[in-house]
DNA sequence: CCCCCCCC
């Protein structure tokens, strides 16, 4: 049986603030129970909060979990009646409670019974009562505490103890922030500052930026408006320390942010900022890092961290902001983990320019942003952080398991899905038979589904291949014959010629069936090697030559990605298959395709 | 008080 240390939990109900710090570490307490709090919101385990009670065998006491140390719940390290050493915690007082953060233990056994007989300790008119943090929404601490006496506690009235800490501040750990509480300050490193930007909308106009201030108990996002800007701008650096006092705690928009706190600062006019050279006791850095295989239950824009070895590093690019009209450099890098996922994660601007990791490197993002094209993607955004080869224990991890077994491995990408088309590889876990997709009759039901099958094309309805549309860049609109020009209804335009465009049916077959299906230009491209306009013109020189081509055509195999989606023409619904993708077949990529189905589990 | 972050 472990030995407790007896009489810290009254201790630690008792001290004033300023004697709290030395109660700090090295107490062997043991947890009666470890319960989540009310979740501020659904389903992210980002934001799970655990309140534990831990008794020294005599008392006991709640504290938080400083939700760093969520794995430790997560993982089964921790549970009802470990006994454990803590090794950090830090005390908050909140109105007239105190909140008991644990920011570091260890586990020192698990199978033990419940030692003692722990009663909560005596209430005391000089010690506030430890206080229960329920959500970020909860404006009063509740009262009561459960225990297995069934006590309950009432609010003591808070004695006002003086600052503590350097130079008479009292540094308050991040964690333990809320909007109850005013003569704060934090001592935090700055891990991101954004860009200033400026906005306008009906409300008004304005400029603003933001930082992501981090201490060892925690994180939060700070913002200055307008004059704040000019004031704080320049003065925060990152990666720099400061004590910050004055400035407002507000409930955090979760969307917007992935940083574990429900709260967010906003900077006034009166903040103080001061910095602070002892910086040794605040990290550099803090990752909550979700496996790729689980970015599927991440809502699009929501923000996540992830950590991959870079499997491939796009060509730079540029893409034009429909919205702006401004041309964006933008890179697209594939990245896969342990999960044995893979995902797209773009970055943009300069970072898509300068992008210069080695081959394989593993890198770290913080705060991208999920995107939901073809699955899931992952993009940069502007407080979005990206380090290549971080020093940190999961890239270590991450570079072992990649260089011993994951090489080898394939990686399931995102690209599946029925939430749009498919991007980049073919996916062949949505490879189905011709018979197949009758049989399940895929696009019967109301929406959308899609599919992958290789097949060959026996037939293409030859009469009309193509139709003239508006050249204007993504319009695509059919246009109007005039005699004396071509018209878009759209555009409003009228245009000397039009650009022909694909749209033709094809029927392909399989070993088990065959199936109609619907191209655009970018299949008609695939199947010809020409573009519409170049078929349109031999169709109307030479007849012969252009049912040469139709034949030529016949009997080529591709990999397709069909979408399957009901439709009503004439009184007559049946369903249609649209090419959302069309490739020809890499015999190498095939070959490997077959190899990686013989290793497979349900080969041997 | 922003929260846009671009394209397929």
């Amino acid at each position: 049986m472990s030995q407790l240390s007896s009489g810290i939990c009254r201790r630690l109900n008792e001290a004033p603030q300023e004697e709290i710090d030395q109660l700090a570490s090295g107490h062997t307490v043991q947890l009666l129970s470890i319960k989540k709090v009310a979740p501020t919101s659904s389903s992210t385990t980002a934001t799970d909060r655990f309140r534990i009670i831990i008794s020294d065998g005599v008392h006991f006491v709640q504290a938080m979990l400083a939700t760093q140390l969520n794995d430790l719940v997560a993982n089964g390290d921790i549970n009802k009646n470990t006994v454990v050493v803590i090794d950090k915690l830090a005390c908050n007082f909140v109105q007239d409670k105190r909140l008991i953060i644990i920011l570091d233990l260890h586990v020192v056994s698990r199978d033990e019974e419940k030692i003692g007989a722990p009663t909560a300790p005596p209430s005391t008119q000089d010690a506030p009562a430890p206080a229960v943090v329920e959500a970020a929404s909860s404006s009063v601490a509740s009262p009561a505490i459960s225990s297995s006496t069934g006590q309950t506690k009432q609010p003591q009235p808070q004695p006002r103890t003086g600052p503590s800490g350097r130079g008479g501040r009292s540094v308050y750990p991040i964690e333990g922030l809320s909007p109850y509480q005013n003569n704060w300050t934090i001592k935090a490193r700055v891990t991101q500052k954004s860009e200033i930007r400026t906005w306008s909308n009906q409300r008004g106009e304005g400029k603003l930026f933001n930082v992501t201030l981090m201490d060892e108990s925690g994180e939060i996002r700070g913002t200055g408006f307008n004059a704040v800007v000019d004031e704080l701008y320049e003065k925060f650096e990152e990666g720099k320390v400061y004590y910050i006092s004055k400035a407002r705690v507000n409930l955090a928009k979760k969307k917007f942010s992935n940083l574990q706190n429900d709260y967010e600062l906003s900077l006034e006019k009166n903040t103080e900022v001061e910095e602070c050279l002892e910086t040794t006791s605040v990290p550099m850095m803090k990752y909550n890092f979700v496996e790729l295989s689980s970015l599927e239950k991440l809502e699009k824009d929501n923000t996540c961290d992830v950590i991959g070895v870079v499997k491939e590093v796009g060509p730079l690019g540029e893409i034009t902001s429909k919205a702006t009209n401004r041309t964006i450099p933008k890179r697209d890098l594939t990245i896969v983990d342990m999960s044995q996922y893979s995902v797209r994660l773009t970055l943009w601007g300069k970072q898509a320019e300068q992008f210069a990791a080695d081959d394989l490197s593993v890198v770290a993002f913080k705060g991208v942003k999920v995107g939901d094209f073809g699955g899931r993607t992952l993009s940069m955004v502007s407080s979005s952080i990206m380090s290549i080869s971080p020093d940190i224990e999961e890239a270590h991890l991450l570079r072992g398991w990649y260089d011993g077994i994951g090489t080898e491995k394939n990686f399931q990408s995102h690209t599946s899905g029925s939430s749009g088309a498919s991007f980049g590889g073919f996916n062949r876990n949505e490879m189905r038979h011709l018979s197949d997709v009758k049989e399940s009759q895929l696009g019967m039901s109301d929406k959308a589904e899609f599919f992958s099958t290789r097949a060959t094309i026996m037939h293409i309805k030859s009469e009309s291949i193509s139709y003239p549309a508006c050249p204007t860049q993504g319009c695509n609109k059919k246009v109007v014959d005039l005699g004396s020009g071509w018209k878009c209804e759209k555009c409003d335009k009228t245009f000397e010629r039009p650009e022909h465009r694909y749209i033709m049916s094809m029927a392909v077959a399989d070993w088990s069936g065959q199936a109609w299906l619907q191209g655009f230009n970018e299949a008609g491209l695939a199947v010809f090697g020409k573009t519409a306009d170049e078929v349109h013109e031999i169709k109307e020189r030479n007849e012969a030559e252009y049912n040469a081509l139709m034949a030529q055509a016949s009997g080529v195999t591709f990999n397709f990605s069909c979408r399957a989606k009901q439709d009503t023409y004439n009184d007559q619904t049946r369903v249609r298959y649209g090419i959302s993708r069309i490739t020809s077949l890499d015999y190498r990529e095939e070959a490997k395709h077959l190899v990686d189905l013989l290793k497979s589990p349900w080969a041997q």
